[in-house]
DNA sequence: TGTCCTAAATTGGTAAGACCACGGACTGAC
DNA sequence: GTCAGTCCGTGGTCTTACCAATTTAGGACA
């Protein structure tokens, strides 16, 4: 086991980092699978010729980004990757850069498009059916802005589900919490007027009953249409809520 | 110091874990910019209130993460967040997935279709001339497959770039390792007959000429056209490319 | 005989100290 | 003035010891 390490690593790499791709691999080749339990640290230690500490820094780091899941008494076990690290490193990313929200909201509606393009391909009947009932769901919870919030995410993700394609959906997966917080505010902030709540329903309706008849052109026009609604809500919502402030001030 | 930490964590959290935390959080709130020099390892220590290995293992997490650089003998240094931290958690992700390619180049069109609707709006004469540029080269460049292939990539590139959208840019640069080999493959493969290699160049040109004119509906259908092109000649080389063994075997 | 409680074994969490290896800066000699 | 050697600061590693949480097994009691 020691060799092994050793051989696919050059002699320049620290001794934490070299045990870290060491697992890292082992994962991305399916050699460990969710669930597993690793061997105690003092015998991994031993195993892999390298000290404790060393190996505590790699398994930390593991642990830090998702992999693994340490429990004090217990053990180390691999835990399956989800998106949740994708979104943190997101996070990350574009910590630095000003107005992310808009341009979240930007990748947001490449992945919709390109998925309710593969969904008008690739979409179950159970799919459609899933799609069809979390659209009464988002009538009937109008006038409940978390609850509506709620069925609204609903809706948007059971699209990117029903198109089958795994990387779409971890990628939506990753910029949602991003997207939540403005989500239920905008929500809060709009559904008290009923001009706005109607339109709202009929775009969500507009864009299913296109799905259902498998037109990917139409379905992406009604999707856009709909993001349009929402992006003008947004610039109303910011303007009045910044017009006070400048007279006051 | 010490304080802080402790603050703003419940006690049940480890000693690493909360360095961890601490320091994420600081880079997330930009009290730590990328060149940043931390203290050395046996002063933060101290300061945290923490042993050095404890520090060492949330030190070590943060530079396996992509976020600090630490260099032997001369310190740890905040580095600027790249895509190359998406790209692994993507990796990651995807990894126990069957059949990621195909999946990942939907994430591609996804993300190009809607980053050239967006140059079409905010596209500068700069990002223009450098996708024309590009473009020269591509034409130059038919016959060598590698520079081809680099110059392929390039192109669209530069049209998310011109998407002045930082968020589908990252994203972008994050697959693109993923894509990079079937890139050069398929390059490989088919730049010998010529008349795909003219339709290659029309279909980028009529992108550009499409983007040139302002026109989204139009750039998308162009980009969308290409890349039925490319999927049909991977269609054609995953049959001519498996028919041999059928008969051999 | 069964059940519950306690104590030991297992395993991760933390600490302290010592030493090695690398990089840079200072200082001396040429 | 330039070059080389040495010293100091810093990260890299190991050893040892002990603490804390969990599990498990064995013994006491009903």
């Amino acid at each position: 086991m020691l060799d092994i390490v050793r051989q696919d690593n050059e002699e320049t790499t620290s001794g934490a980092a070299r045990v870290f791709t060491f697992f890292r691999d082992r994962l991305l080749a399916g050699d460990l699978k969710a669930g597993d339990r690793l061997l105690p640290e003092r015998e991994l230690a031993l195993a892999l010729g390298v000290s404790r500490p060393v190996l505590r820094e790699a398994l930390r780091s593991l642990a830090m980004l998702g992999l693994l899941d340490i429990q004090h008494g217990r053990g180390a076990f691999v835990r399956a990757a989800d998106a949740s690290v994708l979104g943190q490193a997101l996070t990350l990313c574009l910590a630095p850069e000003p107005n992310i929200l808009d341009d979240v909201l930007q990748a947001r509606i490449a992945i919709e498009c390109q998925a309710i393009r593969l969904a008008c391909e690739r979409a179950s009947e159970r799919d459609l059916q899933a799609i069809a009932g979390i659209l009464d769901t988002l009538v009937e919870s109008l006038d409940d802005p978390e609850r509506g919030g709620g069925a609204d995410y609903a809706f948007h993700l059971a699209l990117v589900r029903a198109s089958g394609s795994v990387a779409l959906m971890k990628i939506y997966e990753a910029i949602s919490p991003l997207l939540m917080r403005s989500h239920v505010e905008r929500r809060r902030d709009t559904f008290r007027e009923p001009a706005i709540t109607s339109r709202l329903v009929d775009a969500h309706r507009e864009v299913f009953l296109s799905l259902a008849r498998r037109d990917p052109d139409q379905a992406e026009r009604a999707l856009r249409e709909h993001f349009l609604i929402g992006d003008e809500l947004r610039r109303k919502n910011l303007i009045s809520n910044y017009q006070p402030r400048e007279i006051t001030s």
